[in-house]
DNA sequence: ATTTAAACGAGACGGTACGTCGCGTCTTTTT
DNA sequence: AAAAAGACGCGACGTACCGTCTCGTTTAAAT
């Protein structure tokens, strides 16, 4: 677990009780409240921790919600292999989109999301630990399908992603719901069409 | 012209002037300091306005800044019609990335879409005076395309619309760069071809 | 009827149901929820009267409130001549006690007051217009007793005055109960005793 | 030192200089500008000290200028004793008369008053902690006096007290300029007078 | 086992912005 | 023409959090 500020002093005297506490009264305030309700005070209050202990250790609500997240979601990041690239997308989004709708995890990364905009180490962060390493998973799978042959050795990998995540992101930063599992496989199969047909002439 | 919130008094006696000075001034702070510096204090003081008539009229900063915004961009919003509807997608698609990228309106903007992730309201007026207009004008201009043949008539509009704008929310969501214009090509290059390519038996 | 302030326009064409509903809605707002909660803003809302009318014709609230409690004093101020001036003079002092505890004068004029200590203006108004005429009529009842021969021809009245209203103020001042008509007995036979003693050598 | 309110918090770790600077700041803020410009928001400027900080320990601003004048008047508070009765409640009233006519109390204590008039918590703290130790000191000097036989055992000692703060209060109330010391020395004289002068049959 | 230095809870502090209220002025609409 | 209705600039209100900063008090490493 990456602490997304490297200003912190030396781990070794850390006490874990207290940043347990504090992840988890960050989760769960914004679980309840919203993300708005989520307050350096607030956190503190609930966990029966300093708001000074949380500055020493995290440099802003976001990053301490960042690692309540990060932690949840590293832990269930296997990414499927059946042998069909199709099916095995269609599964990697439908996680995405219960991640979304999540309700423990959802409004915690939304909120996260929200200060991505304002904060660009937060937002460095949020890719490097959460978004990257989860977007390998799926390059490694395609190169896969296109050894197996399911893809074209020259599709565009990186457009391929985006055009599966970016739909969700869309409705995510919208407000609008996310897609039912039904619009998942048609857009994973729209996708997967572009990948596959020929350019035009 | 229509104000985010309906809980206004009656607009009969409203003041233009006060109006006016207050969406340019919040325009101005937001290209001048960022999202975060803005304000209704700063706006109140810098349209020489009071606190009082500023919460009048809208309900949130990012309600004031939506105006501001939505006045802009609805004046520039003829949709493109080459009679080509690839390139005429390209070319709307480059306005929305420069929208994102303008150094005036894209605080702004993004500013919006920030809030929008706290505030259901703001996020309604968004959709309902921003983006749906201007989506039925993508809309319009694909079914025009349907019946002069460069479209399938069974072709998904609504996914098309979420596979043309999400690539651009999903880079804004995680705080990255907006794709330059080779990037949007191919995108809509692939769309397109997901559209026309035939269903998998 | 004196308005306190002397900038006001002709008086002609003044409307007297506005003046009512102004001077009634300010003693009845005093009275329910005490003189904090008199504000020209609540005034004119209860009276179905515009700010502007009220500016109109007086300064300030303590304006307002002074002339609906003058209006009703004045009209009570018979002084009480029985031939006794002790008799007399403690059933003045008794009316006093009455106007300062009076559900609907007592905040009135307990708020004119307060409002006295800021206001120069209002000041000089409430002592020529309120103060001064009553206590001129203590003088001249005193006079008549003198003649009488019920008070030494030398007794300072000024300082009797002073001595005997003094009580009442020192209270109200400080926020305490008026004294009970023994009291009132008792603090007249002092006066009285004071005046008529002679002369320590 | 009493703080007028009840509900502070612990004062342990309370900033003693914060609490010199907001006591120092709003006696010179109402020495210079007058009572109507004390505001608690003046108060922090000038004091170099956040809202926050004041309202934690002061509910209004009248119990912070009641406090910064209690300190003072009660550090200057011997009561005089010549042996002579007469000539030391001359000194008393007259110190009062100086209190009032102080430039740097006066308005202080003024505008204390004036806010007496609306708040019944700071009337009981005007009361508990200014004016009932200081007359307790003039009850204590008249009986002192009765003891030499200057006074009549019998007395009315409060009612006393009321005839001789009366007069001055009574003056305060209604704008008017304290007595100069030669009607102060007739006022004690008459008093005085009063008490000695056996009653009427 | 005792020292000792850190991390800790508690929370006061100087700030900034919040959203509200009432002021006194000014403008618009109605009668 | 007046008066109602009420928007306006202004400024203070009292509150909420911010991030910083002492205070004792644990508590775990180093003696």
């Amino acid at each position: 677990m990456i602490t997304s500020s490297g200003s912190a002093p030396s781990p070794r005297r850390r006490s874990e009780k207290s940043r347990r506490a504090t992840l988890t009264a960050a989760l769960e305030l914004c679980a309840e409240n919203g993300y708005g309700k989520v307050t350096i005070e607030a956190i503190a209050a609930r966990a029966g921790v300093s708001k000074k202990t949380i500055y020493r250790w995290w440099p802003t609500k976001g990053a301490v919600l960042l690692d309540a997240v990060t932690e949840l979601v590293v832990s269930h990041s296997e990414f499927p292999d059946t042998g069909d690239i199709d099916v095995d997308l269609r599964t990697h989004i439908g996680m995405l989109v219960n991640l979304f709708n999540s309700t423990v995890m959802g409004p915690a990364y939304r909120g996260i999301l929200s200060q991505v905009l304002h904060d660009e180490q937060l937002a460095r962060a949020v890719n490097d630990e959460l978004v990257i390493p989860r977007v390998a998973l799926v390059y490694e799978r395609m190169r896969g399908a296109q050894e197996q042959g399911q893809l074209p050795p020259d599709a565009d990998l990186p457009l391929a992603v985006e055009m599966l995540y970016g739909p969700l992101y869309y409705r995510h930063a919208l407000g609008r719901p996310m897609p039912d599992p039904e619009h998942v496989e048609t857009l994973v199969a729209h996708v997967m069409r572009a990948l596959r047909s020929p350019e035009r002439s």
